[in-house]
DNA sequence: CGGGAATGAATGAAGATTCATTCGGTTAGC
DNA sequence: GCTAACCGAATGAATCTTCATTCATTCCCG
């Protein structure tokens, strides 16, 4: 397929997509607003039409592909009733995403943590939507009796997406050689499912 | 020792002092060289006669202070013997120095993911140094029976590192309103323990 | 043809790095 | 004891490179 955007509606997608590969590629900072703009099969000044500036293109990969992982996320867990299960599936997902789409994981892993802009100023709503759908699991769990009460949602929430996320980003970042990420998926929820579980509930 | 090392030495290490406090204040790219300048009270070029440029200056940051953790770490882990409490005083460990130290911690959390020169080609030697006392704890834990022979030790590092680091990242960015580091140290412990520990030895 | 879309060369800002110069103190000669 | 030559350390203004962004111009579709 040729990498010219020749049609009309799919020239801003050509540019996020581009975008994310030049990204993941080079890194933010080192990437030239004419490299996404050769990658995409488009001029300098045409990616101004369609985003403020470099950081705006940055953020709206974030947005775009944040609320996308969500959507994936609930689609996934659908039909899934146990709160113990539906955790083993959000890793899962998790690491399937990361897996499936991998310059995306490594843009949004390694570079949104790039800039005081994303981590001091913006708040990546998308992202705890993405993970209010785990504290929302443990509260389910802890009501239902499967989840002991002393685990902190809140707290839990964060240390799952941290081993989450850093595992994901030691599979990217390590050219997958030495990291499965099925292996990943299960060693995760089995560490986090036995130190959340009541021992009623206890998993084996 | 002679006046001429120890001023000399001085120099040098107001120099890393002063670029902890400016990086972590407006982090790494933002942070102009005359501002590290200015804040060690020393001239812009002065920087470049013990540093060979900026960037090498944040990675002299993140060598000496990791190794100073993994000391603090051992340090503080000695004569605890039984695996499963050598891993409750790790993250204690932790969340205690990135409470004590929080530029430092900020520095190495945030600026340090910052560039593909740090995550692609740089090797952390140090960062492993320091979670491969963690591995060596699992394994230890393993062979002593107390800790589950299917957890895999690899994985299992990351993923506690990931938890760790996560919250201590958002310990730090959140200005300290919503996590309390010794709530944050004690859930992740537990969690893990309770994840990795045999039946027979299981907290509680 | 008209006008919105696209172009890409030119611009200007920013800021890392350099280097000619100055500083401060140590040594040597008398 | 005093001065002067010396030398490495320190300075910071000037330089030089690197792009993000702009906008006068061209293109092309209806």
């Amino acid at each position: 397929m040729s990498e010219k955007a020749s049609r009309k509606g799919d020239k801003r997608e050509a540019i996020v997509e581009a975008a994310i590969e030049v990204f993941a590629q080079k890194g933010f900072h080192a990437a030239r607003i004419s490299d996404v703009a050769r990658a995409a099969g488009v001029a300098d000044g045409t990616i101004y039409l369609y985003f403020d500036n470099k950081e705006h293109l940055l953020l709206s990969i974030f947005e775009e592909k944040m609320e996308f992982l969500r959507v994936g996320l609930l689609a996934a867990l659908d039909g899934v009733d146990c709160p113990l299960e539906r955790v083993r599936v959000f890793a899962r997902f998790h690491f399937d995403s990361v897996r499936r789409h991998r310059a995306v994981a490594e843009v949004l892993q390694v570079e949104l943590r790039l800039s005081h802009k994303f981590l001091k100023d913006y708040r990546p709503e998308k992202l705890w939507d993405y993970l209010r759908v785990f504290e929302q699991i443990v509260r389910e769990g802890q009501s239902r009796g499967v989840m002991r009460a002393d685990v902190d949602p809140f707290l839990a929430k964060w240390a799952f997406f941290g081993a989450l996320d850093e595992l994901g980003q030691q599979y990217v970042l390590s050219r997958r050689e030495r990291i499965s990420p099925d292996a990943a998926a299960e060693q995760v929820a089995d560490i986090f499912l036995r130190g959340m579980a009541t021992p009623a509930a206890s998993p084996r």
